[in-house]
DNA sequence: TATTGTTATACTCTATAACTATA
DNA sequence: TATAGTTATAGAGTATAACAATA
């Protein structure tokens, strides 16, 4: 467990072109993109062990509650004629369905069938206890860590909000 | 900037069917699902200023000195099949040269041209320079955080190594 | 025999643009 | 006129399998 007042301060390495504490920077992003890279893997191999592509599977975790079309491709963040597609193989494998809405004859709901739900559930449980990068943490670092990203995440602009959104 | 010492402690809000401190653990993926895409977004943003595909950019991140095309495909985590469209369509551009390996003529080298060095250091100081997760840290949390992300690096089996490793 | 790179093939994801049916 | 969803199209990324050249 790391303690914060035995954090090691390094020297400078005082590189020509680079301005102030450059150095810690390239490597606070390497490890950002270390952990990017991870994430990824970890997503795909939960998606992959459900059957499901990666984009099929950030779906899925989109659809905790029926959702028109236009708005799961808004969360899964592309363009709403790719969303046809998508739905059309997930449907075709009875994960879902799309149902009207009352009120407006445009919209298409999309909602999930049980099986669809249940392989939500598992995808979901996998993704969230599984995730290596927290398993790697001593317990007592986790909440620091938390906190940590917290901070980083709050001035970010387009930054996503919920448990399912964003997931890849 | 977060001290340690005042971490917020939360009850636990014992849930029925999660085990210990799952609450905990869910939010810390949650955050780490949205520094992942907003990573992700910042690095396509970078890739797409420098005219580049995602892959495309990953690809020059990984060629700071000249590489077989099989070692390019481990490096950028996909077939060897594919190195081959991808480094024909830099190749078109003028960005990189398939050399000759002395020795074993089987091998092709991929080398930047002068072009592509040019466009590797944008694309490289972008990524670096620019990282808006980096930028919402207070500067004496950031060492807290590379800290903590080294310890998460840790146990990973297949974690990539150096500063242009899985970047995509 | 094994390895490097290529080709052929097929599938998915992606965006743009044009279309339809509704509003 | 605007919006939701679809279709058509095109391009890129992905994997598998078979192949030629070389080791």
């Amino acid at each position: 467990m790391i303690r914060t007042m035995s954090v090691p301060t390094r020297p400078k390495p005082a590189r020509p072109h680079e301005p102030g504490d450059q150095a810690r920077s390239d490597e606070l992003v390497d490890l950002l993109v270390g952990v990017v890279a991870r994430q990824r893997r970890h997503f795909e191999n939960c998606a992959a062990q459900c059957d499901l592509s990666p984009p099929q599977a950030t779906a899925l975790l989109h659809l905790a509650s029926p959702v028109p079309m236009r708005e799961l491709a808004e969360r899964v963040g592309c363009d709403a004629s790719n969303v046809t597609g998508l739905v059309d193989r997930l449907e075709e494998r009875g994960l879902l369905q799309r149902r009207p809405l009352a009120g407006d004859r445009r919209i298409k709901l999309l909602a999930l069938t049980e099986q669809g739900s249940e392989v939500r559930r598992r995808l979901h449980r996998r993704v969230y206890d599984e995730s290596p990068l927290v398993a790697a943490l001593a317990p007592g670092n986790r909440a620091l860590l938390r906190d940590l990203l917290r901070e980083a995440a709050v001035a970010d602009p387009e930054r996503p909000q919920s448990v399912t959104r964003g997931a890849r």
